[in-house]
DNA sequence: GCATACTGTTTGTATTACAAACCGGTTTGC
DNA sequence: GCAAACCGGTTTGTAATACAAACAGTATGC
């Protein structure tokens, strides 16, 4: 059955938010900064923050902090992990995807 | 954007339980009773009740209440509507398959 | 008539998404 | 040099929601 494919899908994955914040970081070349992902997709910054934190949890994604002209800089990137999962995911969906149309 | 596209998605769709049903009715030839549905997805029957139901007051799946032997039955079917958000839902993954992989 | 099973629904609880308030530090205005 | 405004996020309070347990109505077996 093509449904349970869906039970194997990490669960931080269902939440709109996270998924695009995994499709931003899994595409990018480099790390994406904190307020450039703000920007992207239009949250607010506890929003975004906190989303990030359970994707770091959860050992998708990384954070990088550093002091850029004395100021702070938090970057965030996808991990293998993380690359992995979005697979999955995109897998599982692809399957639902060719058996419904 | 691509991640924007998800922002279109309807957020009943983002529960892995619910895509589930969805999957499973949208290609479904006809109605999909209760127990049917619930052996095949593996849920307590409250879980799949209460679902159902957000997704009847969404206007994503007609409820059919019948009587067979004088016992109650209730069978459930995506409406075109539903059809509709679905395929969204799968064209927005799409984007984000083409554009990750 | 009483117990058991079938088909769902309602309710209570625990989790979680969200934005507002907050915080440490920096720059700007005076 | 002091206060106000700003920057880059984090923590906290609240409202929504996912879930399973308890419940309810009906049918069947004894």
């Amino acid at each position: 059955m093509t449904t349970n494919d869906l039970l194997e899908v990490h669960p931080a994955l269902f939440d709109r938010v996270r998924l695009a914040i995994m499709a931003h970081l899994s595409v990018a070349k480099k790390p994406v900064d904190f307020n450039t992902l703000l920007a992207e997709l239009e949250l607010t910054r506890g929003n975004l923050s906190t989303h990030v934190r359970r994707l770091e949890e959860d050992g998708l994604v990384r954070i990088d902090k550093t002091f850029v002209d004395r100021k702070t800089r938090t970057t965030y990137a996808c991990t293998a992990r993380g690359k992995k999962e979005i697979s999955q995911y995109l897998t599982a969906i692809e399957a639902l995807l060719r058996s419904s149309l």
